[in-house]
DNA sequence: ATCGCACACGTTATAGCATAACGCAATTGA
DNA sequence: TCAATTGCGTTATGCTATAACGTGTGCGAT
């Protein structure tokens, strides 16, 4: 899915979420933009569900946040499966791809004629400054 | 973290899991359990906390919901990391090891000098039985 | 024995995350 | 022009999770 031109609100929640240095929840979005004429949850959920299916921002399931896509040039959704590192301390997060991991899983599934949609992989932990 | 005998509470929780055929969420729990004297979620939620712990239980990140392990007999916390194929359509819950998607993972975490301390990998999609 | 501690438990309240349902406005294309 | 689609705003609600407080029980150390 390519991205079209983004709406009013569909650019103001992607603004805040690249000038954020971490990932986000909804609701921290919605406070961020009441000064934009925000008023409620959806306004903030709508244009991230948009977001989402352009490939452009990524949720984070395992702590229920939202975070821009770490190369916007090019479609995250052509580079398999994403796998994040999420610093529980400072809250930064590392995007990757491995196509050995994808191959891995999708082997799996394939044996267990299991039809695969949508995958997540999320390592919690801490980044090499907050680990020192 | 060895099983060490289960409370009341946790060994109600953890019967409620074994005998239900998928994921279940805190108030699904709570629910079933209203008959048994339970009234607040945190009843729940704190039964569920040690059963994380003693690796007899799994909680599903994507679907806030949680599992009781595939194979009760062995400890899960020793089988490295575990994903997980849930079926969208059904519920039912595959669960596998993997440690070949361990060792990319982990080379990668320790490249970027991460410290990983817990792993999330979930595969959404259709079971067979429901693919058809 | 009893004091102190750790732990499980119960309750009330609250915080945090997400969506349902309604209606309106603008756009587009048959 | 009409119908369909899409985005938007608002109100209300539902689902998920934890804070904060107090009680009781078991158990080891003094």
């Amino acid at each position: 899915m390519n991205a079209p031109a983004l709406t009013k609100n569909q650019a103001l929640v992607f603004e805040v979420l690249e000038r954020a240095d971490g990932p986000l929840s909804a609701y921290t979005i919605l406070d961020k933009l009441r000064d934009h004429g925000f008023r409620a949850p959806l306004q903030v959920y709508r244009a991230l569900e948009k977001l989402l299916e352009y490939g452009v921002v990524h949720r984070l399931e395992s702590i229920n946040a939202f975070v821009a896509c770490a190369h916007p040039e090019q479609n995250c959704h052509s580079h398999g499966i994403v796998a994040f590192a999420i610093c529980e301390s400072c809250g930064h997060v590392l995007e990757f791809h491995d196509h050995e991991v994808d191959h891995r899983l999708m082997n799996w599934t394939r044996g267990k004629k299991f039809k695969a949609e949508k995958t997540t992989i999320e390592i919690r932990g801490l980044c090499e400054a907050c680990a020192a």
